[in-house]
DNA sequence: CGGCATCCTAACAGATACTG
DNA sequence: CAGTATCTGTTAGGATGCCG
């Protein structure tokens, strides 16, 4: 496996949604006080698959950096400059595997190779967007909660 | 640090989203051939900054269990079995510190101790469930491409 | 130019045992 | 019941060098 052989590879793969049970890695949704209409017990499962696709440290950033068009290997080099040469390789091939990426090679010297987003990648921008949108408005208040709370951890320490 | 150390500490809190060019961590979106409405370099730096928050391997599903409504700590241990009771703590102190659940401790014999959502932890649901949606709607797809992948890597070795 | 292959470290994460 | 503490293995991921 290459990234994100975070919890077991998931065993089977049923017809839709409805998974039968696999005995997998399941939430069992609780039934207390509170009233929850939206979540369901399923979505624990496909939580823990997009996280397998796209969870790790670069899979979103590169997604993120090919939503603007097409661009070659040292494009995305130069445009994710924290990126190590290794994990931009592999988070690549990863991506490339899963059908969200598709890499055309020019036979040509030097060689010329081209990343771009597949349908599929494409369909996953607006979910991407919608978490970084979650991200830009609550920001700053998560960081206060943190100093917060480190503050007042701090002082029984 | 709890979970989560990925990347560099985003090194300062700006004021609002304006993020100023903080040196760290950002991609140089392209723009090379495609079209790409609604994708803005800033993004790049929200990704990071949810996909450390509860990029790991549990926090979006304590938080999906929450949402069905408060929970004890034992609650969680059984509606997420795969979790050991190591990383059902570390997370939930993880998503505490970050103002996403609460922690309500009840002096009793025996101790009580019941979590919840936050308003804030509550307001990422739909961003959560956005990615759940995606996943329930693409897994096979994705399944497939990964399948014809290492069925013709497979060929070539 | 566009990669693999190798080495290496920090951390994530599981199991187990103990405590207030 | 609701956690901590410790010990340990596994792996994500960085640095570097070589090769077609």
């Amino acid at each position: 496996m290459f990234l994100g052989n975070i919890g077991r590879a998931s065993s089977v793969s049923n017809d839709e949604g409805r998974a039968a049970s696999t005995g997998a890695l399941r939430v069992n949704v609780l039934r207390l006080s509170g009233p929850c209409e939206r979540w369901d017990e399923r979505d624990a499962d496909f939580i823990r698959e997009i996280l397998d696709l796209v969870g790790d440290k670069w899979s979103m950033l590169v997604i993120g950096a090919l939503a603007a068009g097409d661009a070659r290997y040292s494009d995305l080099d130069t445009a994710i400059p924290a990126i190590s040469r290794r994990m931009l390789t592999l988070t690549l091939k990863h991506l490339q595997r899963s059908g969200l990426v598709d890499r055309t090679a020019y036979a040509e010297v030097p060689p010329r190779v081209e990343y771009s987003l597949t349908g599929l990648g494409a369909s996953l921008l607006s979910a991407i967007e919608h978490l970084a949108a979650w991200s830009s408005e609550h920001r700053t208040e998560v960081r206060r909660q943190q100093d917060a709370y480190d503050k007042s951890a701090a002082r029984s320490a």
